[in-house]
DNA sequence: GCCGTTTTCGGCCCGACTGTTTTCAGTCG
């Protein structure tokens, strides 16, 4: 059973007792171990069965006992217990906004609602403001929130691609308004996950209604509610939804510390200052014995007065951040300048949309030593497949090219065959500099084949790295079903690199894994993926990817020159 | 339910907003 599994049984585990009325930090607890397991980045399943699991902070005896039931019969008993007394239904129904899980435990025993389809009638025969504690208002939010969409689903989460663009626009405009002091993109997007609910900005300003005032006539902006001192909120043509606050330049910091986050990372840092007697907050830190409150300007001065290190917003997800910074031991994360060359690209000769002079010239001035042209295989399926021949004149172009300043290496992004053999003959990747192997094909095979399918491709002498080794792709598609702490250990026995790859639907490894992956041995490459020119540019979301994953340079093998590189792959050793 | 050089029991972040409240519970981030 794959960890997402597990958490998401812990995660409806948790909402049933909240639905039943438990205690909260029991509740808590049940979400807090579905978080940790959903991160572990090795199988929990595995460690369960090593009798490690409650190695996993905020996994202790019970929860372990749980798993092991859900891993022996498919549920855990006390989950089925209270279903029998709880309507599963209600849990859709608190995703409703306003609506949580007192409230809808209210309705379930007063009207008896179960579902959103007894809520939707409900409200539209006017019975929910008969009951205590909801009113008109009440009533009419329910019958707006359906109207707009609501369906009990979880929210859809926007691809960071998607909105850094859009907050990295009205970031820069409002810094041109002259009474910004301060403005600075906060929240998800500043720490760079994988997708974002909404978009923070935190400013401060000489004339904070003045800025408010410029913020809501942007073009970007669609509907803009209220604008005054404190910031405004606002949607954008797409629905993006905006919110700007502004607060003194005494405490920027800390407001800006409050609103990147995460709520866990905040949660965390604000439980273990409590111990010391100190309480944090978005306006200052207050002092117990002192009896004071200080505001920073800097999120550095915040930090600082807490006893730690600065942490760069990537790492703020309480995966153990906090207490790296209190020793002062956090890793020199790796940066955009270290990387000397891309290993990952396509040309016309498959799916790409640029020559290879064009996609070299690109590198080139992005700085680059060196690129590898890695068109798909023979058996791409997908349109533009390179036959054999087509790959050796490719090569002969690439060997005869006067490229000037960047070194250009003849690969391929060859197909990994279901029985984990490679799309071309040996005779013909002998003569290529670099082979990345990917799988596009037979997402299907259960885990063990998957799992020996990769194992075997690694195995070749001839390839130097996988390919987006899970094959997710962000809000879209699940992993392939793999054992991803073999084929790490496949990594790191057979020397072969595992790709972040840098593709914003992708980012494959995730974070997690790639810091597992990082922390066993292996080495990873970071790569662009790019079909395009101007797609080069998407390594920025495989390096933060790598920055989240805790990565430094010393961990990623395209953060050396190539004939460096080229003495520590697998067939330099 | 978890956790621990202040604790193996007694704690468990902080504040804003909303609506239905005569003083606050529930929800949200």
């Amino acid at each position: 059973m794959r960890n997402a599994e597990i958490a998401d049984a812990f995660d409806e585990l948790a909402s049933l007792y909240e639905l039943d009325g438990a205690v909260v930090y029991r509740v808590v607890a049940y979400r807090n171990a579905a978080k940790a397991i959903r991160e572990a980045g090795v199988s929990v399943a595995e460690l369960t069965r090593q009798g490690r699991v409650t190695d996993l902070a905020g996994v202790g005896k019970t929860i372990e006992e749980k798993i092991h039931a859900l891993l022996d019969t498919g549920s855990i008993p006390s989950a089925d217990k209270l279903k029998a007394r709880v309507p599963a239904g209600l849990i859709e129904i608190t995703r409703i906004p306003g609506l949580g899980p007192k409230r809808a435990r209210a309705l379930y025993e007063r009207l008896g609602i179960r579902s959103i389809a007894d809520l939707h009638t409900a409200a539209e025969e006017g019975r929910l403001k008969d009951v205590a504690g909801f009113g008109e208002k009440a009533e009419e939010n329910v019958l707006a929130a359906l109207a707009a969409g609501a369906d009990g689903r979880p929210k859809a989460r926007l691809l960071l691609s998607k909105a850094l663009p859009v907050g990295e626009q009205l970031v820069r405009a409002l810094r041109e308004h002259p009474a910004a002091i301060r403005v600075e993109l906060a929240g998800s997007a500043r720490r760079l996950a994988d997708t974002v609910k909404d978009l923070d900005i935190v400013a401060s300003a000489s004339d904070p209604k003045a800025l408010a005032e410029a913020f809501a006539k942007l073009p970007e902006l669609d509907t803009v509610s209220s604008p005054g001192e404190a910031g405004a909120r606002a949607t954008t043509h797409s629905g993006l939804q905006v919110d700007l606050r502004i607060v003194p330049a005494e405490a920027f910091g800390n407001l800006l510390q409050h609103f990147t986050g995460s709520g866990r990372h905040n949660e965390a840092l604000r439980t273990e200052a409590v111990r010391r007697g100190l309480h944090v907050s978005e306006y200052g830190i207050a002092d117990d014995e002192a009896g004071t409150t200080e505001a920073f300007a800097t999120e550095e001065e915040v930090y600082e007065r807490l006893g730690m290190q600065f942490i760069p917003p990537e790492l703020r997800e309480n995966r153990g951040e906090l207490e790296s910074a209190r020793r002062d031991e956090l890793p020199a994360l790796i940066e955009l300048s270290d990387l000397r060359g891309d290993l990952h690209m396509h040309t016309t000769l498959s799916d790409g949309r640029n020559t290879v002079e064009e996609m070299a010239a690109g590198a080139r001035e992005r700085g680059y030593g060196y690129i590898a042209i890695t068109d798909h295989s023979a058996s791409h399926g997908f349109g533009n497949d390179v036959q054999p021949d087509e790959l050796l004149r490719q090569l002969e172009q690439i060997r005869s090219l006067d490229l000037g300043g960047i070194r250009v290496l003849a690969g391929t992004e060859t197909n990994v065959l279901p029985d984990g053999s490679l799309d071309y003959e040996d005779a013909v990747l002998e003569q290529l500099d670099w082979v990345v192997a990917s799988l596009h094909t037979a997402f299907r095979l259960p885990e063990q084949d998957q799992t020996a399918r990769m194992l075997r491709a690694m195995e070749h002498p001839l390839v130097d790295a996988i390919g987006h080794p899970t094959g997710r792709l962000i809000e879209r598609r699940q992993p392939y079903e793999i054992d991803v702490d073999r084929v790490i250990a496949g990594a790191l026995e057979t020397g072969t690199f595992l790709e972040i790859n840098g593709n914003p639907d992708r980012r494959d490894l995730n974070d997690v894994y790639a810091r597992a992956a990082a922390e066993a041995g292996v080495m990873l490459v970071i790569d662009s993926d790019a079909h395009g020119l101007e797609r080069l540019a998407n390594i920025r979301y495989a390096l933060a990817t790598a920055r989240r994953a805790w990565l430094t340079r010393e961990h990623v093998a395209n953060t050396r020159p190539w004939p460096e590189l080229d003495g520590v792959r697998k067939r330099g050793r």
